[in-house]
DNA sequence: GAAAAACATTTTATGTTTAAAATATTCAAA
DNA sequence: TTTGAATATTTTAAACATAAAATGTTTTTC
């Protein structure tokens, strides 16, 4: 059983032996890897908190900056369209765990924070959540965490210098 | 509020798990990259052959398997649920690039196929994508490639024994 | 100053994705 | 057999995501 995520035909393409064939082997397992650790992630915060993903990120983003962001900040580090961040804003303000004020000084940008509610309700999701990803991933030497990390920092600058 | 309770706050900070915030960075890191490369893919998939990942993908788990695969094989191979394998597959046989044909002793289940239009087309593509994946992942060292497999194995195990 | 350009956000239309319910088939007993 | 559980798929409703147009605000430029 331990061989099933391996044994797709490996009879029929394995005569293409490209270099860029490696390539694809790890991009796959990159993926699945990911979305793997993503759908627990999803999973759990939906039956144990009854949140979504994004709506978890959306708060993760304004904790990490107490003295809030504007709509276009969120959009960037959440890097998601400007519409999602809007719409995820309403449900969350309509749950009164974030608020958004005007700006003194420029009238077209909203200053978005957490509420004490949502800060409260934040803490005890992060906690949480934190002890999940260890679950998943804190079963790694000292060195791996740091291959993987040298090694993914690369391949992030190399996908920038495609497309920037 | 004393200063005990100040402390028990820095506290909570500093008793946690070193591993854990390391397992954070590591998850967070690790999906942004995911990401910059899937969306990288996804962007010349339709700028240049006018598809989807998700339609590229349930194309390239059929070329894998010249018998054809389920509509229950695609969903628990790509990772998604059965509904939308579902949808994909009502577009791909409106397009004629795949087929579904009733398999002999189940009357439950379909076998679908890559027609021979889906075929051809899906070589083109094949070889394209092939190309833009070893752009994004193809400067690392023999070592580096053997060491992230290794680990992205190992996580990948971790998770599915969590909840399988 | 007024027109034009740039900015920040929301709205709209369209499409994707998921979980859960619904439909239909097979299999396993009692 | 007939009941019930398991299987394979589709449908449905809600959330998410994007691009493009619309709204209102600020800055630039002439």
């Amino acid at each position: 059983m331990d061989s099933a995520s391996d044994q797709a035909g490996l009879d029929h393409e394995s005569r293409l032996e490209h270099g860029d064939h490696q390539a694809v082997r790890l991009w796959l397992r990159l993926l699945t890897c990911t979305n793997l650790v993503e759908r627990h992630l999803r999973n759990r915060l939906r039956t144990e908190f009854d949140i979504t993903l994004p709506r978890f990120d959306f708060m993760a983003q304004l904790a990490r900056e107490p003295k809030g962001l504007t709509m276009g900040d969120l959009s960037q580090r959440m890097m998601v369209s400007g519409g999602n961040v809007s719409g995820i804003a309403v449900q969350l303000e309509g749950e009164g765990l974030i608020s958004r004020e005007p700006v003194p000084d420029n009238r077209r940008a909203f200053c978005v924070t957490l509420t004490r509610a949502g800060q409260k309700r934040f803490a005890e999701m992060a906690e949480a959540h934190e002890a999940w990803v260890a679950e998943c991933l804190s079963n790694l030497s000292g060195a791996d965490y740091e291959q993987m990390m040298s090694v993914l920092k690369h391949i992030k600058l190399d996908v920038s210098r495609i497309e920037p």
